[in-house]
DNA sequence: ATATTTTTTTAGCTTAATCTAAAATATATT
DNA sequence: AATATATTTTAGATTAAGCTAAAAAAATAT
């Protein structure tokens, strides 16, 4: 059974390894958890010791397979809870990290398959980011954008690409939230952006870079 | 702000002197928590030491009122989650517990009234006790048992009265679950059983004592 | 290529929460 | 009331997770 810490250092150590796949350092590990150096250093000895990391001494450190297993469970139930707190409890895009945060700890495998089970078993969390499945597997499904859409289509706000909050924020001002239909009305050829109509609502345009980061699914 | 363990101890002194008021020994509180009698020395002391408890040494320990606000404010959320498990996730009444003594502990006041808003500011765990209101206060609503019912009328299940799980067991083996509707057929003076019908399902019999543990709303 | 700076590790200390064993106090029994 | 038993507290050790300060290694600059 893992601690919370061990959670947070595997889930940290995932994360910044994700783009580069190379070993990370400790300094970065240390940075991400606001604590120090050295403690790091003790605690990835420690998922050293239980083969959930591989590490060299000043070499930096890198999940195994069984690291990295564990660490998408994590990442899975922080997901879960993000697209409950949004969905069923009404949270802004930016609220949700920090709760879920703590959710993300909480110890029943049954729990989160039920959990799973009454969101609709979500692909992504609000911020785009993929839900890994109960194996620690991300499975990779292509995504559709509202960029491709022609006008005359409908679709429905799956969720975002881009997992800062930025889109989120601004996306909750123009009233476009989870869930919501959108119909295509123009495109505009020189600025590629669109004229959408959201659910009844008089119509709005977005710009062709909020376009791209928004994944639907065609209706 | 309290530790996961010091809020454990809060709420098992509170359990234990729900009824008699009295002073609890150190050894009710370690059996409790299945711990050693020298730990909840420690702990007691320091819970003393924070205004939460008051203590004589070998002469047990008393909540203070800040200590039972803090406890009453952790029985909120246990009982909060747990009609969050059983209504919305389709938990039996014997799972919740367990998952709940883990969300009882996050910490995210928004949370507890969002979750509580969502959940139709339920007044009574699925046990039938009565969740405080945010503040630590138990508001004490007069209940209405099934048994004062009279044949004709119609209600709705709330809650079950005791909070052991053996008669949850029993109701959720006859179908009779949270907030389903019942009819009251017939009432039997010779052993104040009843019969009754569950929305459509065929009549059954209650026994007086199952009568009077069930907790409704007349309708 | 040597010296300086930065990063990483080690060593040793701290705190919270536990434990065991021994001492102190309270309760029960003759 | 004296003694035996049970309960409670204290003292001292342990574990997990963190810290600081100093040593070791790596990276950078002259």
């Amino acid at each position: 059974m893992l601690t919370r810490s061990e959670e947070n250092y595997l889930k940290t150590i995932l994360h910044l390894s994700e783009e580069t796949q190379k070993p990370v350092s400790t300094n970065a590990v240390a940075d991400k958890l606001s604590t120090k150096a050295a403690s790091a250093t003790d605690m990835i000895q420690k998922l050293a010791a239980k083969g959930l990391a591989s590490y060299y001494k000043y070499k930096g450190v890198k999940l195994t397979t069984k690291g990295t297993r564990e660490a998408l469970r994590v990442v899975r139930k922080h997901r879960l809870w993000e697209v409950f707190l949004l969905k069923e409890l009404h949270f802004k895009w930016d609220e949700v990290h920090e709760i879920a945060e703590q959710l993300e700890h909480i110890k029943s495998p049954l729990l989160i398959e039920r959990l799973d089970e009454h969101l609709g078993f979500p692909k992504f969390d609000p911020h785009g980011d993929p839900i890994p499945n109960a194996n620690g597997e991300v499975v990779t499904i292509p995504t559709t954008t509202l960029s491709i859409l022609n006008p005359g289509e409908r679709c429905r706000v799956i969720c975002a690409k881009d997992s800062s909050s930025d889109l989120l924020t601004y996306l909750d001002k123009i009233d476009i939230s989870l869930g919501v239909e959108i119909e295509i009305m123009e495109f505009h050829a020189f600025d590629s952006s669109f004229s959408i109509r959201v659910e009844g609502a008089g119509p709005i345009t977005l710009s062709s870079k909020v376009a791209e980061n928004i994944i639907i699914e065609r209706l």
